[in-house]
DNA sequence: AATAGATGTAATAACATATATTACAATCGA
DNA sequence: TCGATTGTAATATATGTTATTACATCTATT
């Protein structure tokens, strides 16, 4: 079990955007040619990421920018723009409330499971694009 | 995306292992009266739980129990047990090695999450089954 | 040794989710 | 108006999860 591509694609985008920020418009064709999925889903993503109110996207024209600093979009707000939120695991429905397990294993084991998701979200918001794009630039040796 | 339900499952399985030993015989049948799942969901679980060395299953006669104290066995034994080891996040496959971005994400990206899983399996592994098992038995008013 | 109750495992079905792709109406600058 | 683009629906394909049936195998007990 793994979560989908959907993060790693959208910080993709994200990134893209803002690198060629001034030199290129940044189309879902363009998207797609680095990223390496289909125009369409860089458009559903761009949709995601625009009603989370990370990037505005030209109707008809065509390309996108980013509407806050990079270093003010953290991995949480992407994350949270093209994931559910729901809990981590996925917990079986109908345990037998006659069993002492069945009838408390949701509410124990459930606090805890939720508490390493609150962990996970909050090192998410700890890296905003500024640093991947920095990490990004210096892997080129800028 | 969320994780499937096998962690909380199989844990729900060592549990009653151990909550009912001595008392009963803990069958397939017997379990799934508690977990609510299929018997054969059960026997399967038990039977990546037995790989991991976390149980021993009576075969012929029937019954598990624990091979260890439930202070040696962790959440993340158990997760090991039933889950794949790999990457929290799905990475696309390949990006476009002329993109900047594009030839620097999967490490860029990819160090940091991983991190962030590694984090996540740190605190499951500080979450024992005598833990569980006593927040279950006060909730029991035990 | 025969039996009854269990396990281990394969095969299949039903369902949900993810990704790719086609199609096309709507949008907007030139 | 034209051409490039977006937004979105519809569909297809693949994969993963859970439920279920079936059955060979195992073992304590009679």
């Amino acid at each position: 079990m793994q979560f989908s591509v959907r993060l790693p694609v959208a910080t993709h985008i994200l990134l893209c955007i803002e690198k060629f920020h001034g030199e290129c418009k940044t189309t879902s064709t363009f998207l797609a040619g680095s990223v390496n999925v289909h125009p369409v889903i860089i458009r559903k993503t761009l949709g995601q990421l625009r009603a989370a109110g990370l990037v505005e996207v030209a109707a008809g024209v065509g390309g996108a920018k980013l509407t806050k600093s990079p270093n003010d979009i953290t991995l949480l707000d992407v994350f949270r723009a093209v994931e559910e939120d729901e809990d981590l695991f996925h917990f079986q429905e109908n345990p037998n409330p006659k069993c002492p397990v069945g009838r408390n294993i949701h509410q124990v084991l459930g606090t805890r499971l939720e508490k390493i998701k609150q962990h996970m979200e909050d090192e998410l918001a700890r890296i905003t694009l500024e640093e991947l794009l920095n990490a990004v630039n210096e892997n080129e040796g800028g």
